[in-house]
RNA sequence: GGAGAGGUGGCUGAGUGGUCGAAAGCAGCGGUUUGCUAAACCGUCGUAGGGGCAUUAAACCUCUACCGGGGGUUCGAAUCCCCCCCUCUCCGCCA
């Protein structure tokens, strides 16, 4: 959400901005739906006005003992009139509120431009692929031949788009929880939260998933619970409606949660494997900022993802998000991707974004520092992995001549194994 | 799930139909006093939106809305009625 003041005078620049994105800003729309509901508040302001003046007359006469039956009919009719311009003006302010809620973010001058993700800039790589003296499997054919990973099972339990881990695999994909959780608690300083896994409409509104994203996001029926599609909903919105000690930011939190995902409009894309389920675990690292400090913490927050990568020695580049592959809130973005050689390419493991005020803005994070007026805060998150993209980064990098997994050197005492082997455990 | 008690400004807490945006206290801010600290005293002190406004912004003036949320009654609602949400206590049930 933009501050309506800056966005009233910056139009023509926000708009150019704006349609770098792929999406364009009608001006002309904004301008007189803007003049018809502040002609409309106007209007029923001055008449509730009248009111008021004209009860009070009411209230004196009384006092005084006299006949007040005209007057009050006078009022009702007044009332009458107000009742009915405060519909149309309750229809003007949720049309202009729909309309700007659903106005994305203005990327950040250093973003670059650019239509798609073959825009998208690489600024830095590190590994280096490994050569294999084999034909490197997939996950997703490696996973159920080692016995810890299970399609048809999960298939009967619920549907597509599950999996279910089996003894040693179940096991990986705990112990990254755990190694991610414990390498940004004890050395990256952030703080661990587990928040509620269902959150309620006003936090994906703060977010930005609402109103627009709805049909991606799993809804509870008779509740107003959804399931949580990223861990950034229940985390950004843990400050929601409150002010924050400025001089006591950047706050750092991490949590780990399953997400989930309806994957609407993602038919035919990644069906096979673990890439893309609707419900997948991350860890993820969330920011709370002062307006000057969030472009620092974001190479910050970006650094911290990929130094999981580095210490599970997997090769991964970096990118930066073009204006047009930017996520509706997000202001700038780096992508971090690992090298799957199953697939031969580079996959997104986490996604870290500065979203400055926007969030904020929607959410009612403020910040204030000793006497000074409260601002918005800044918002920022990233994956801190992606845990299910961690694992099979791990299944298909490590994979060995015979068929067996090495566990990174890093994770074998969360393992408690330095190898899964293919006899596997599933029964 | 059942019974009861609550939800008012940064906090505590009064207010049960008519200048109530809301007493009082605390905290905050400005000032007087003061060797320093403290105290005392005086003043000030919510948020959002509209209009005045014209080239932006600030300041100022003014109006409107906001006493958990949404409806209703009334000339007029923090106050009365209905629905919902949240917190606390007890019972039941469960991990």
């Amino acid at each position: 959400m933009h501050d309506l003041a800056f966005f009233r005078a910056n139009l023509d620049a926000i708009g150019e901005r704006i349609s770098t994105r792929g999406m364009t800003l009608d001006r002309t729309q904004f301008r007189e739906l803007d003049s018809k509901r502040r002609a409309a508040v106007t209007e029923a302001e001055t008449l509730r006005a009248r009111r008021n003046a004209e009860s009070q007359q009411i209230s004196k006469l009384k006092k005084q003992g006299l006949d007040t039956t005209g007057q009050q009919a006078n009022v009702r009719g007044i009332g009458d009139h107000i009742a009915a311009l405060e519909e149309q003006v309750k229809a003007l302010e949720d049309e202009f509120r729909t309309l700007m809620a659903g106005i994305p973010n203005l990327p950040h001058e250093s973003v670059p431009v650019g239509h798609s993700s073959e825009d998208n800039a690489e600024v830095r790589r590190r590994g280096t692929p490994p050569a294999f003296s084999f034909e490197p499997k997939a996950h997703w054919d490696l996973g159920p031949e080692l016995g810890i990973l299970d399609f048809e099972r999960a298939a009967k339990v619920t549907g597509a788009r599950f999996a279910v881990y089996w003894g040693l695999g179940a096991r990986l994909e705990r112990a990254l929880i755990n190694f991610m959780l414990d390498v940004h608690t004890r050395e990256h300083g952030y703080t661990e939260v587990l928040p509620p896994f269902l959150i309620n409409s006003a936090s994906l509104f703060g977010t930005g998933q609402l109103p627009k994203f709805a049909a991606d996001v799993f809804k509870c029926e008779n509740f107003d619970f959804w399931l949580a599609p990223t861990a950034e909903v229940p985390v950004t919105n843990l400050y929601r409606d409150e002010t924050l000690d400025a001089d006591k930011l950047p706050i750092n939190l991490c949590a780990y949660t399953p997400c989930f995902r309806s994957e609407a409009g993602s038919y035919g894309k990644d069906v096979r494997g673990i890439i893309r389920q609707h419900q997948f675990q991350k860890v993820e690292l969330v920011k709370f900022t002062r307006a000057g400090q969030s472009y620092d913490e974001l190479e910050k927050l970006t650094a911290d993802a990929e130094d999981i990568l580095n210490r599970l020695g997997l090769p991964f580049r970096t990118v930066i998000l073009c204006t047009g592959d930017l996520g509706f809130s997000s202001a700038k973005t780096y992508d971090v991707e690992v090298w799957l050689p199953g697939q031969n390419a580079f996959r997104e493991i986490s996604s870290c974004s500065n979203f400055e005020a926007f969030q904020a803005r929607r959410a009612g994070i403020r910040a204030k520092s000793g006497q000074g007026k409260a601002e918005y805060a800044h918002t920022l998150n990233g994956s801190g992995l992606a845990v299910g993209r961690t694992w099979v980064a791990i299944v298909e990098n490590y994979q060995q001549s015979d068929g067996s997994v090495i566990i990174p050197e890093a994770l074998r005492t969360y393992v408690d194994a330095e190898r899964i082997t293919p006899r596997g455990e599933m029964r």
